[in-house]
DNA sequence: GCCGTTTTCGGCCCGACTGTTTTCAGTCG
């Protein structure tokens, strides 16, 4: 998968334009582009190899840079940067990065200096080399510096779950102040991205009494520093470093500022050229008339915002820009799966491997959450570290099935299940006559990480082929922040599962959401099912499901695209089809 | 450099905050 490199590549162009003070246009298509990479489900490579008109049916991609892409995948060079970084050294990318430094003052302290890295630039702040230089006063160069001192911690992003409880938690305190109307958390969290980089609230607060709500805010625990405070907007650090901002509203223009704060940035930009286009201009404060902002057309409900520029409401979920304005105005979105649809839960741990609670403890909290059925998903022999469950014992946990189910009626139906390893050479942790004990399999891979693409993907192809195999659990491996995919093709895997009948499971737990969104697209392109499953070792991880559905929002899959949403008498049917 | 429900040329989203600017440039989202 080139997808990455190639995005990389196409930042670093823009970034590099960015300081040589080109054509800002120029600079927006590359980034443009770079971002369109990012979103391709496929390998960009195997896309080129149908020829560089391939390559220029994507949007965003038009000759100039589709060259670029074609040298970079042909020669893993291309020849434009060393061009550029023939005028300017590609070590002020770095620099660049740092908050405070856009590309004129990064180009300024090169120009002057001759300041080529990140560690130079400190030394010279430290030693005020650039007392009198215009933008280096003695405020922005300790801005500067302190953003210097952050990097470290810089680009880290937070799980979606942990942003969702520290956002919720800032939300209840603000809507406790009396001035307070409204209070909603925005951006990318409102968007379910699977991490978050920062924390955006939006807040309707009492005419003059904003005083009250900037005070708590800035006062909470998590606050470690106070980066920049307005009439409308205050910026804070968090003691984990994360930036969290607070923007300030009319109520009457709240649904504006909603829609404008929750993004993309991508989909916002695409949302005002068309209204643009259009004769309307469209910002925090309400969609107006171009040229006459006194005729304000929609402000106080998001969806008002839409209706307005003739689409459907679209969901925050699918704001990132992928065709989702094109379908809002040709009423072709999809009905998104919701969590009313869900009727239980592919993958849970009991007792029986590394989890922790008993089979009838988990049927008692799934009936909680409204289930209708469950898998008890233990791990497989081999899996020692995760105390997988020995052949000698699946007789004993499969009767305690039973027994559940007996004893807890028709409230719910507990279906048995084993996670099975795919071992490094390629079979599975039990055989075949073991593996037809059990209701449902899912497969997956837990050791040899690092063999070749094609080893890996032999193996989880090998598994597809199994008849006693439903799923394949986690498909990519990746786990958000800590460990990178294994080499795996997943277009080839794609269409071996619906070749073979096998559904893709979407993990849900929030180190993983594996498959994730751009997957999912493709997956239901294709006619692949996803079983949602929250891998959960505890009652409280039962809760990552949702999670996984709204990534899978975010891959903009339907019910019928998700089997979670089957009953368990569908499910039972549905789980023989394949043997 | 890309793109076309008016366009193959001439456009390309919009506003807040900081610093030191007395009307704006740079940066950010």
């Amino acid at each position: 998968m080139k997808n990455s490199e190639v995005t990389e590549v196409l930042n670093e162009i823009s970034a590099l334009l960015q300081l040589l003070n080109e054509n800002k246009f120029k600079i927006k298509a590359y980034a443009v582009a770079a971002q369109k990479v990012t979103d391709l489900p496929e390998d960009i490579a195997e896309v080129a190899k149908g020829g560089e008109k391939e390559l220029l049916k994507l949007d965003g991609i038009g000759k100039g840079i589709a060259d670029k892409i074609m040298e970079y995948l042909n020669t893993g060079r291309v020849g434009y940067i060393d061009e550029l970084t023939n005028k300017v050294p590609a070590g002020l990318l770095e620099i660049l990065k740092i908050p405070g430094m856009g590309p004129k003052r990064t180009k300024l302290v090169y120009d002057k200096l001759g300041i080529q890295s990140v560690d130079e630039l400190y030394n010279a702040l430290k030693n005020k080399k650039f007392d009198g230089f215009p933008g280096f006063k003695e405020k922005m160069v300790s801005n500067i510096l302190q953003g210097i001192e952050l990097r470290k911690d810089a680009g880290k992003r937070l799980l979606l779950s942990d942003a969702l409880e520290l956002a919720e938690q800032v939300v209840k305190v603000l809507s406790n102040i009396d001035a307070v109307l409204k209070v909603e958390y925005a951006g990318s969290l409102r968007r379910r991205k699977e991490t978050i980089g920062d924390i955006d609230i939006l807040c309707s607060v009492e005419q003059g009494r904003s005083k009250d709500v900037v005070d708590v805010f800035t006062a909470l625990p998590v606050v470690k520093s106070v980066i920049a405070t307005g009439d409308t907007k205050v910026s804070v650090l968090t003691s984990n470093n994360v930036q969290m901002d607070l923007r300030m509203v009319g109520l009457d223009s709240f649904g504006a500022a909603l829609q404008y704060f929750t993004g993309s940035k991508e989909h916002n930009v695409v949302l005002r050229e068309y209204a643009v286009k259009n004769g309307f201009t469209l910002n925090e404060y309400g969609l107006f008339k171009a040229g006459n902002k006194s005729v304000k057309l929609a402000a106080k409900n998001e969806d008002d915002v839409y209706k307005a520029l003739g689409m459907d409401y679209i969901s925050p979920v699918l704001r990132e820009n992928r065709s989702e304005i094109i379908s809002a105005l040709t009423h072709k979105l999809p009905v998104l799966v919701e969590p009313g649809d869900i009727k239980g839960d592919f993958h849970v741990h009991s007792v029986y491997s590394d989890g922790k609670n008993s089979v009838m403890d988990i049927a008692l909290e799934a009936v909680k959450l409204g289930y209708k059925w469950v898998v008890i998903t233990d791990h497989s022999k081999s899996l020692r570290i995760a105390n997988g469950l020995l052949v000698k014992d699946i007789e004993r946990k499969l009767k305690e099935i039973d027994k559940t189910n007996e004893k807890i009626g028709d409230k719910i139906r507990v279906f048995s299940g084993t996670e099975v390893d795919i071992l490094s050479d390629g079979t599975l942790d039990y055989p075949d006559d073991v593996l037809k004990q059990f209701e449902f399999v899912i497969a997956a891979i837990h050791t040899g990480f690092q063999q070749s693409e094609e080893q890996i993907t032999t193996r989880i192809l090998g598994a597809m082929g199994n008849k006693y195999v439903n799923s394949i659990s986690h498909p990519t491996g990746r786990l958000l922040g800590q460990r990178l995919a294994y080499n795996v093709d997943m277009e080839k895997l794609m269409v071996s599962a619906k070749s073979t009948g096998t559904w893709l499971e979407l993990n849900a737990n929030p180190y993983r959401l594996d498959i994730n969104d751009i997957f999912c697209m493709r997956a239901k392109e294709l006619g692949v099912r996803v079983t949602i499953g929250s891998d959960a070792h505890s009652l409280e991880q039962l809760e990552y499901l949702g999670l996984g559905l709204s990534t899978a929002q975010r891959g903009w899959l339907e019910v019928n695209d998700v089997v979670n949403t089957m009953t368990a008498a569908e499910l039972k049917d549905s789980f023989k089809s394949k043997k």
